[in-house]
Formats: structure tokens, C-alpha cells, sequence
DNA sequence: TCTGGGGTCCTAGGACCC
DNA sequence: TCTGGGGTCCTAGGACCC
């Protein structure tokens, strides 16, 4: 049973939503992030191309992206306006194939293995329809799995309509960096490294036997079949929430023990908000506390049924954070519910 | 004053039960 | 006195992704 997946991934979403509304800014380096403040804590979400050519890129911190490019335009990110967009791209991708698979704001995967059509052609119609329908630039990748058409996407990006057979893998998949596939960061990637792995056709030939000394049984597995462009994960067109939760950082690191409280428990009624409006239940309780240093360190309280009233739920955010020793200013709270269930209908 | 905020999945040890 | 496995739940932490 062959399949076709295609890779939809828009180009430097969240600034060309921004361009679309702002075009007199066309041309220059935009960068999107945090409150848009450079002198403020906050990453780059995302960078146009002609800020990328600074050597800025998504995750950097915004005081180092305003080092790189003084002249960037800095802008707050606006996920209202990114939702909508999404929206209206979602709108498009629908007509293609119901089975979809949505990831983040801005990408998906799509099973076109029931199209008669060539798959370069409907990828080629697709990229049009988004253009004329929102008026923003997709990446479209094409392939025999979601790995292949996601390496695809990312190819000839912007722009790009690329299709990757497994026959290309030893060509044009093996020449690239281990980093380039899904599932590989940058603390895999280092300890590749130190086996002497850079790129995935040494990944692809290297011993198994010598893999896992560094790697668990089934990451050795996963990471040369993904080297040898295999992967059989379905597109799934539905997936169960399993956490809700909000975590801050401050922008002067905390000391405060009584504010940790009152920004935990206001959290704690954001988060409450969203699981009741969903109709949830939850079991567990996490505290997430980040220092300084960037450690991090969670604390968690098991409910003995899962429950929707905030009493309960603040009482176990209490017990976690005094579980913390609050002895060192914190950079970063975070407050999350897991164990979520499906509220009983009422009457019952 | 490098390093956000939303998540998912995996691992591993200890408790506890059969 | 010595000595099982298997399964599940809980907790903590790590890696990764967009």
C-alpha cells in the first residue's frame, strides 16, 4: 500500500501575515517576536528572508537579533491575527483531501494517496489557490511519507514544489545534515557527533551495534530508519489534547515567594478557564519552575479523581510550588494540567 | 541581563499489586 | 535465608517541535 503525502508549510508565516497588512514594509527586514520590544526579553517567532540573511533566525533572543540587524523593524507577535490567516489557509487546504493534518499555525500534512491526478500538479494548483485565496506564499513538499514530504517542503524554500521519492534518498537526502531530519536536535545531533555521524548517510551506514552504546534500543531504530527515509506514521486527522497549561517569564526574575503564589494562582484561573470551557477534567497538577541558570525543575500532584473545581486544583498548585525550594530568584513559572478527561454529561 | 510559550513523547525509578 | 516477574501508576526530567 503506497502512499502520497503532501507537505504544506507556509513561508515565513507569522511576518508574512504581517506584510500582507503592513506592505509598505516589503523589502526590509521584519522580525516577529515577544512584545516586538528588542530591548526586552522575548525570541524571534519569525524573520523575513531579507532579516535572515543577518544570520537571524526563530528562537534567537530579540537583544541578539537587534545586534545582527540594528535597521530590523521589530514587531509584536499578534496570534489573533496569525489564527485568522491559518483559518482562511485551512479553508483552502480542506479542498485537497479530508485526510489532514494540522501542525501549529502553519503547516500540514495532507494524504493525497486517493488523487488520480499527478501529485506535482495538485501541489503546483495548491500553492496557487492559497496565493489567490489569502494572498500569502506556501512551500510545498511532496513524498511517499510525512518525513520524505516534510524534508521536501523545506527544500527549495520559499516557494518551493518538490517531490522526493525513496529513490532519491541516497542522492539528495544522505548529502544533508542529521539535523535536517524530524526528530533530530541539537542534543542528538551532538552526540552523533561524537560518534563521528554529521550527516545521514553516515547515520544510514553506521553500525546499530555501535548506536546503541550512545542511544536507547528504539531511538537507534527510529533514527536509521528515518536516515533511510522510512516512516510509516499515518496522516492522523485527529488528535486528543493531553495538557493545557501557561507558563510566563518574567521579565525581572522573581524573589517573591507571595507573588510566585498570586501569579500562580492567576495562571491557575486562565488555565481553569480554557479546561472548562472545553468541557475538562484534570488529574494532575504541575508546577514549573526555571532559574537563572536555566535549570528547570517541575513538581506534580496526582489527584485521586480528576476534577474541574478550582479550589481543588489551586490547593494542588499551592502544595507544588511550597514543594519548590523558593530560595533563588525565578526566571519562569508555569502552571499545567494533565490527566484531562471528558467532564460526565450532566444528569449522570 | 542570550535563550517565549504552546505543546508532545520518551525514559526511568520507586511504589504497589498479583 | 534468599529470591521471581509482569503490569500499572506516579513523579521528575529531558528532548524535540512549531
Amino acid at each position: 500500500m503506497s502512499r502520497t503525502i503532501l507537505h504544506v508549510d507556509m513561508d515565513a508565516f507569522f511576518a508574512a501575515v504581517e506584510l500582507r497588512r503592513q506592505p509598505e514594509l516589503k523589502g526590509q527586514p521584519v522580525v516577529v517576536g515577544g512584545r516586538g520590544d528588542p530591548t526586552q526579553r522575548g525570541v524571534v517567532s519569525t524573520a523575513t528572508y531579507e532579516a535572515r540573511v543577518h544570520g537571524i533566525h526563530s528562537g534567537m533572543a530579540l537583544r541578539t537579533a537587534h545586534r545582527l540587524c540594528p535597521n530590523a523593524v521589530f514587531l509584536p507577535v499578534d496570534f489573533a491575527a496569525y489564527r485568522a490567516a491559518s483559518t482562511q489557509v485551512f479553508t483552502v487546504l480542506d479542498q485537497v483531501s479530508p485526510v489532514r493534518q494540522a501542525v501549529g499555525l502553519d503547516e500540514a500534512y495532507l494524504d493525497i494517496s486517493h488523487r488520480p491526478e499527478d501529485p506535482l500538479q495538485i501541489g503546483a494548483q495548491l500553492k496557487a489557490d492559497i496565493l489567490s485565496a489569502t494572498g500569502l506564499v506556501a512551500s510545498v513538499g511532496i513524498g511517499p511519507n510525512r518525513l520524505l514530504a516534510k524534508i521536501a517542503s523545506d527544500l527549495e524554500k520559499p516557494d518551493g514544489l518538490t517531490l522526493l521519492t525513496i529513490a532519491d534518498v541516497p542522492e539528495k537526502i544522505w548529502p544533508l545534515p542529521v539535523r535536517t531530519l524530524h526528530g533530530v536536535g541539537p542534543r542528538t545531533a551532538e552526540r552523533l557527533a561524537a560518534l563521528g555521524i554529521t550527516h545521514i548517510g553516515q547515520l544510514a551506514a553506521a553500525d546499530p551495534l555501535e548506536l546503541s552504546r550512545e542511544f536507547s534500543p528504539s531511538h537507534t531504530i527510529s533514527l536509521q530508519q528515518a536516515a533511510r527515509g522510512e516512516d510509516d506514521r499515518p496522516v492522523q486527522t485527529e488528535r486528543v489534547r493531553k495538557s493545557i497549561g501557561r507558563e510566563r517569564t518574567f521579565q525581572q526574575d522573581c524573589r517573591s515567594s507571595g507573588r510566585l503564589a498570586h501569579e500562580a494562582e492567576q495562571m491557575l484561573k486562565e488555565v481553569h478557564g480554557r479546561l472548562c470551557h472545553s468541557g475538562l477534567r484534570a488529574r494532575t497538577v504541575t508546577v514549573k519552575l526555571r532559574y537563572r541558570d536555566f535549570t528547570t525543575h517541575t513538581r506534580s500532584q496526582t489527584l485521586g479523581q480528576a476534577s474541574a473545581e478550582f479550589t481543588a486544583l489551586a490547593s494542588s498548585v499551592h502544595h507544588c510550588l511550597f514543594a519548590h525550594t523558593l530560595h533563588r530568584a525565578v526566571r519562569l513559572l508555569g502552571v499545567q494540567l494533565s490527566g484531562l478527561e471528558h467532564a460526565p454529561a450532566e444528569g449522570v
